[in-house]
DNA sequence: TATACATACATGTATATACTTTTCCCGCGT
DNA sequence: ACGCGGGAAAAGTATATACATGTATGTATA
């Protein structure tokens, strides 16, 4: 009577597999309401808690859509968007086999502008840690950094080694990251970049512009400017991959 | 005495938050164990299930790692790429409010050159379709998109309307994507580049490449070039939202 | 007629409780 | 010294129950 499989995963999967079974197979039409917990309750003889459960996790995966009050829905269709990944420079040089190394410029405690501030969403100016580094392929320059970073979440930035550690690295490993902005676009190399980058004024550059947060704060802001001519960012994605 | 913050959201949430800021802060180190769920409930003083239901969702977003029968971990840093997303530019441009309008330089069946070909990992030279469509913003040319179209996939694509519907919208109805591979660059226009688009010759473009696949097929290869000064590929990413 | 209230129903959260499954570790016996 | 067995501890699952919160709807009243 159960309609639920006989097998010995446990009892919310099997809630969620005939979910998406019924789904898949067109039982309940796209646009009209899902059975309530309290009908799966009485239909497949499992406690509310586990048909919850079951419908929280297809929500979260992206198959159901939920309204308090009104019922369940399928979702529609995803976004059709597609994702590209952005990898440590170090890490990517050195995959490819060359020698990686980096020079820094400027590694110091700032009192922010206004503008910055309030990219940090501060209510108060704070101070901030301010570095800037090159980083080398082969001797040759491919990418200008500048970050700024809050020093709540990471106190000690301005005590590193950053041409030993790579600034990524550390601060991958010193707070994690829930949340991240980026923008991209592509600009001509001004005087200053030029200079540090050996490359002519006006070349072009592309430039990625990133805000990482540690739950609601900001925990850096950096503007990663790459030779156009020497680097390009790449990456294979398989949106296949689900749940 | 609670340690948790006086919000308005839910209890699992500042569970959450709690565990979160303590990883974040250092306060329990990187490889010892985390406090069971039982010392949990004693120290924050809500149940075991709503202890859990925290512990599983982080768990889920890959914070922390979890052994039955050994206790709590704090996850090692993730795969130390970030995510991106590239959106229809179509659609991303009549959602900023603006008017999208686009013009089909070229739609034809050519002869492939050989490495294009090799490109498209055939093994005979076989026929592609070709497509050049210059898209606007408020009638200022945005973005050239040069495509190329396995007829295999899609066998009426050179009988279509582009500038009516979008390459892209077209192309996701008609086949499903399994794999996307992206490159993206900075380069200066070249003089046809700069013709379509109304630029400079060596204006700084945005040049992203990319290749899709229907399985062990490639659908399209495509070379989307922005122009650098009118537009940029923004995103917000939550790691955590995933599941 | 239109507004306000009551009610029913849906999902959302929190707790107490019980039992299961897995692992670790200590102590005992050989 | 070695192995084995049992208990403790930890996470995993399932349920019953209660209350919170949001929505729709019907009814009574101004």
């Amino acid at each position: 009577m159960s309609a639920l499989p006989d097998t010995a995963s446990p009892l919310y999967e099997k809630v969620k597999d005939y979910i998406l079974t019924n789904i898949g197979t067109g039982k309940w039409s796209k646009d009209r309401k899902l059975p309530s917990e309290n009908e799966f309750v009485a239909a497949l003889g499992v406690s509310r808690m586990t048909v919850h459960r079951a419908l929280r996790e297809l929500t979260s995966a992206g198959f159901l859509i939920r309204l308090q009050g009104v019922g369940t829905f399928i979702a529609p269709p995803r976004p059709q968007s597609t994702l590209i990944e952005i990898n440590n420079i170090a890490a990517e040089i050195v995959a490819r086999g060359n020698r990686h190394r980096s020079e820094v410029l400027v590694l110091e405690r700032i009192t922010p502008t206004k503008e910055l501030s309030l990219s940090f969403e501060f209510a108060r100016r704070a101070a901030l840690y301010h570095s800037v580094v090159v980083n080398f392929e082969n001797d040759l320059p491919v990418q200008l950094e500048e970050r700024f970073v809050n020093p709540s979440l990471i106190p000690d930035y301005d005590k590193q080694d950053f041409s030993k550690t790579a600034t990524y690295d550390y601060l991958m490993q010193k707070t994690p990251v829930t949340e991240v902005e980026h923008i991209i676009s592509a600009v001509p190399a001004d005087a200053e970049t030029a200079r540090h980058l050996a490359i002519d004024v006006g070349s072009c550059c592309l430039l990625l512009h990133r805000r990482t947060w540690t739950g609601a704060v900001v925990a850096t802001i950096s503007k990663l400017t790459y030779v156009g001519s020497r680097y390009s960012l790449g990456s294979r994605y398989s949106p296949s991959r689900k749940t």
